[in-house]
This record gives C-alpha cells, sequence and structure tokens, in this order.
DNA sequence: CCGATTCTGGATAGGATAATCCAAAATATA
DNA sequence: TATATTTTGGATTATCCTATCCAGAATCGG
C-alpha cells in the first residue's frame, strides 16, 4: 500500500477555520492557509481540493458544530422557556466569541452576501436546522402553557436568531466577556417577559 | 486658474459605499471601483488616495450618517422610551439594510475585526457617538420615571446595539423585510417590558 | 527487499491587481 | 487668445496570488 497521511485532517480544518474567521476568505491566502494547517501545498491540494473547496469545508464543519452546540441547549428538559433562556446565556460563554476570531458563519455570510450559491446553501441550511429546534422548543413552551396562547413563535424565533448574530457581532467589534453576558442576560429576561404582550397575528 | 472637477465626490463615495459593503474592502478591484464611480483610475487615485484611504474615506462618511440617522430618532421629544421604541421601528426600515447592499460598517468590523487601528478608530468614534446618545435618552427615561429607579442602563444600552446589528446581520443573511420588522417591534415591545424585571447592580 | 503511494519542498506558469506614468484633450482665468 | 491646471484614458511596472508541476525522500504492505 501506500505512505499514510501524516496529519490530522479535522484538526487541519480547524486551524483554516481559525485562519478564516480572522481574515475572510480572500484575505487569507494559501500560504498563510499552508502555515496555520502546518501540512505542504501540495497535501492541501490533493486533501482538500483548492482554495475554494477547502473555504466550504471548513464553513461546513464550523456551521454543523456550531449549530449543534446551540441545539444541544435548547433541547435541554425541564421548562421549555428556561432552555431557550439558558442557550442565550451559554452562548454568550462561547469561547470562539472573540475580537480575534469571530463566527465564521457571519463572516462568510459579511463577506459572499448572498451571491455565492455553496455559501448560502450551507448556512441556509445550517440556519433551518437551528430554526427547526427553536420551533420545536417554542411550540413546546407555548403548549405547556408558558407563553400566552396568542404568542407569535415565528416573531419569537427571529428575535432569537437576531439576538445570537448581534451578540456575535458585538464580541467581534470588542465588547467584553461582561458585556455579551450582561446583553445575553437582558434578551433572555426580555423574552420571557415580552411575550406576553405581543398580539397574535 | 484650472479644469475644475467634474464629478461629484460626494456621490462617487456613496457609489464607493455601495460597492463595498456589497463586496468588502478585499474583493473589490480598483477597477471595480473606478467602473461604479464612473471616473478614471487618475482621479481616483488624485481625489482620494489609494485604494485603503479610499475605503476610510468612505466608511467615515457611511458611519456618520448612519450613526445621525439612528440618533435623530433617538432625541425625538416626548416619552423617552417611546423614542426608542420608535427608533428600532424605523430602523427596521431602513432601505440600505438588504442582502445585496448590508451595512458597511459592520462589514468592515467583520472583514478587519480589531486589527486595523484606523477602521476601528472609526467605528469605535462612532460607536461612543451613538453610545451617548443611546445612555442620554436612557437616563431621561429612568429620570422621568418611565424605568424602574434600578434599571440597568448599560445592559439596556448593551442590549439595544446588539439589536441593531442583529437586524443588520439578518438583513445581510437573506431575510424578508417582514422579519426585520418583526424582530425590531418585539425587540422593542421586550424592550419596555424587561427593565421592570432587571435587578439593579 | 520492492513497488506503490504519499509527503515534502521548491520551481514555475498564468493571471489578477495596485499603483504610477505619460500624453492628449478639456476648461478655467487672465 | 494664452497659460495653467485638471481630466481622461491607455500603457506600464512590479507585485502578489492561485494552482500546477516536478523530483527526491519517506513509509507502508506484500
Amino acid at each position: 500500500m501506500a505512505r499514510p497521511k501524516e496529519f490530522d485532517q479535522e484538526k487541519a480544518l480547524r486551524k483554516a477555520i481559525g485562519l478564516f474567521s480572522k481574515q475572510g476568505f480572500a484575505a487569507s491566502s494559501t500560504d498563510d492557509l499552508m502555515r496555520v494547517m502546518d501540512i505542504g501545498r501540495q497535501s492541501m491540494y490533493d486533501t482538500f481540493g483548492d482554495k475554494r473547496a477547502l473555504f466550504l469545508k471548513a464553513l461546513e464543519m464550523y456551521v454543523t458544530e456550531s449549530v449543534h452546540s446551540i441545539n444541544v441547549a435548547l433541547e435541554r428538559p425541564g421548562s421549555a422557556l428556561s432552555a431557550v433562556q439558558n442557550a442565550l446565556e451559554i452562548f454568550a460563554e462561547r469561547k470562539d466569541l472573540s475580537s480575534a476570531e469571530g463566527c465564521m458563519g457571519l463572516n462568510a455570510i459579511s463577506e459572499f452576501g448572498q451571491r455565492d450559491a455553496d455559501v448560502t446553501c450551507i448556512t441556509r441550511r445550517a440556519s433551518r436546522l437551528q430554526r427547526q429546534a427553536l420551533m420545536r422548543v417554542l411550540t413546546r413552551a407555548k403548549q405547556e402553557g408558558e407563553t400566552s396562547p396568542g404568542a407569535d413563535l415565528d416573531s419569537m424565533a427571529d428575535f432569537f436568531e437576531s439576538t445570537l448574530a448581534g451578540i456575535r457581532m458585538a464580541a467581534k467589534a470588542g465588547k467584553s466577556r461582561r458585556a455579551l453576558r450582561n446583553t445575553a442576560a437582558f434578551a433572555a429576561r426580555a423574552y420571557m417577559a415580552a411575550d406576553r404582550r405581543i398580539a397574535p397575528r
């Protein structure tokens, strides 16, 4: 047989995620990528294809893990609304929320908008998965009487997603961990307090 | 004397803002810029300096106007909290909130993080101006008894800023105008409902 | 030990890009 | 009209970047 690959593909991808998160796609040269991934040029092209393919693989991996970690929190047993609140507060503690790294998913949306079909496909699929989990827990909250019967779950979901994005951007903008925590806590409380006042559709 | 400049610098800057908002700094070539600004290469370099200087001028103009328009809404006479709510709802209607354009300020933060001192300086100054206006109106709300006496104004301000960022990103991610409106409305109501529950520092 | 495959590293082609230079046309004031 | 300055557009240079190619070293199974 042949010589086996010497590097850990997953680890290398994580390194690439780190660089892309910092610098975005356009500003990350293949030389930079080689350096942070600590592999040869040939290995990089053989294993991941070209720079764009590498970016898509990295993005896929990032958003999958990101959404998963949020959904785990959302699916916590017990009070549904508490799970939502808790998910927000856990989110504000994530270590990848920093000015240096930032969220690769948001960066990708920021850099490509909706112009790149492949990027959009990946982010939208992830977004859909998260939305589904969110709607499940909100529906449960309604069924169990934690929200008013006429609560507008879609608006609540929009607001939740927007809050996450806001926290991510605040982190990238250099806000302190304390500020992120405050924002999440405020949103979490606001979340519970507000639904009572929302008119049904 | 000499021949006067034939193009409107401000208009040209706005065109540049449009392109940078769409594509970011790195992905906008000088050829692209010339084309959208509809001026010659020499005129561009003579008037604005190099690409980076042009970007900084465009960013400066963008964030100044953006913050100003929000602050005008925040300083509306009458109920202070209503002004805050109204500012959110007006914001959700802004025409520059679209998947195609996006917010140039957020794009810049996303692309450069805190690594570029000049970019950071511009965005931070704008952010500070907005924060000041926000704190003024929140302080007034407190003084006039619209919030609880122990309301945590800093957290409220953090939350407000985060909400704006969240709406901007939602727009860039392709959400419908309707979703943006819902998010703003929900946040606005949440905003009023929540402060009663926030513990003082 | 041998053959097959992969790794490493450097070389290189090909294209895009930023920025400068240059010369001719245009337009203001004196 | 004459002069000075700017505009315009093309040509140019030098650099950077992506991606491929190549050759020798390394490592596995048989």
